[in-house]
DNA sequence: TAAAATTAAATTGCACACAATTGAATTTTA
DNA sequence: TAAAATTCAATTGTGTGCAATTTAATTTTA
């Protein structure tokens, strides 16, 4: 065994890929986000931007500050991809006239329009994928679990 | 009911957040990476970063092409990140003399450096985090299971 | 074996992600 | 209530990610 190369009886178990848990964490989400990319650029969305615009669609109202709570990101990337939403007329942007520091994103009808011929999407990548209900749901459960305790 | 708003009634449950396999994926593995963050700033790396040199501290050697393999990434992000870590001697690339079309990244002694300072990271992370043993364990056999299916 | 096809990296261009800072508005506090 | 602290969004700068294209090297095929 050389003392200075890495053999394979000497490699740190936690230090293995498949061993992690932010691995295939990590492998995971780009691949299923890669996965909705096809669905997703028939309408020239972005995953993130169609996350927002679900959140629209539940409420047709929301602060950045309330996208960012939803979707755990911060305005540093909430701020340039609204822009591009409402260059785009998907959405609105004005301040809150009750409170000038924040900026309340609205549901535009192109934003709207698009709720309908979208909403068979995550039923579209479920049958994609193959995975069993059951599977999913336990899954989907412990990642939720997982999220509560991260946030 | 107005007909022009989103109603919590009429939401279409597979179109929320909550529901779907792919957001609490999306958002755990960036609150995960960022749980990284502050342990791995301490050697100034980035959690992809890292993920190469756990690679390389396995085999001191491999080309571009099998790390894209193993971290699902391709040339496009992984040549600049690469050219970075050789610019700090962590690593070096060179072409392959009996195949000049390959780029094998060998580890440097700074590289090699890292290795000890950093192995208590996975479990001060899983320590930090809380999650019982048996949920980690089946989350990441969960997710390495799904991996599968989307590679 | 010469042309065609394939392969591996690099490059280009765009869109996140996020830490850190800034600036304006609001709230708290002394 | 005036100053201090906090909040919210925007900005700046760096580092991924990835699709698409390019370039060079190798392999396949006619």
């Amino acid at each position: 065994m050389k003392a200075s190369s890495a053999s394979a009886s000497s490699v740190n178990p936690l230090q293995q890929l498949e061993n992690q848990l932010c691995f295939p964490l990590y492998a995971a989400s780009r691949m299923l986000t890669k996965a909705y990319q096809p669905l997703l650029q028939e309408f020239d969305l972005t995953y993130p931007q169609y996350l927002v615009l679900l959140l629209l669609w539940e409420h047709q109202e929301r602060t950045v500050k309330e996208l960012g709570e939803h979707l755990l990101l911060d305005s540093g990337t909430l701020t340039p991809l609204l822009k591009r939403m409402e260059q785009r007329q998907l959405i609105s942007r004005r301040r809150d006239p009750r409170d000038e520091r924040s900026v309340i994103i609205g549901l535009l009808p192109a934003g709207e329009a698009l709720r309908q011929p979208t909403c068979r999407i995550p039923e579209q990548l479920f049958e994609k994928m193959g995975f069993p209900l059951m599977e999913f749901e336990a899954l989907r459960d412990q990642l939720n679990n997982l999220l509560t305790r991260l946030r």
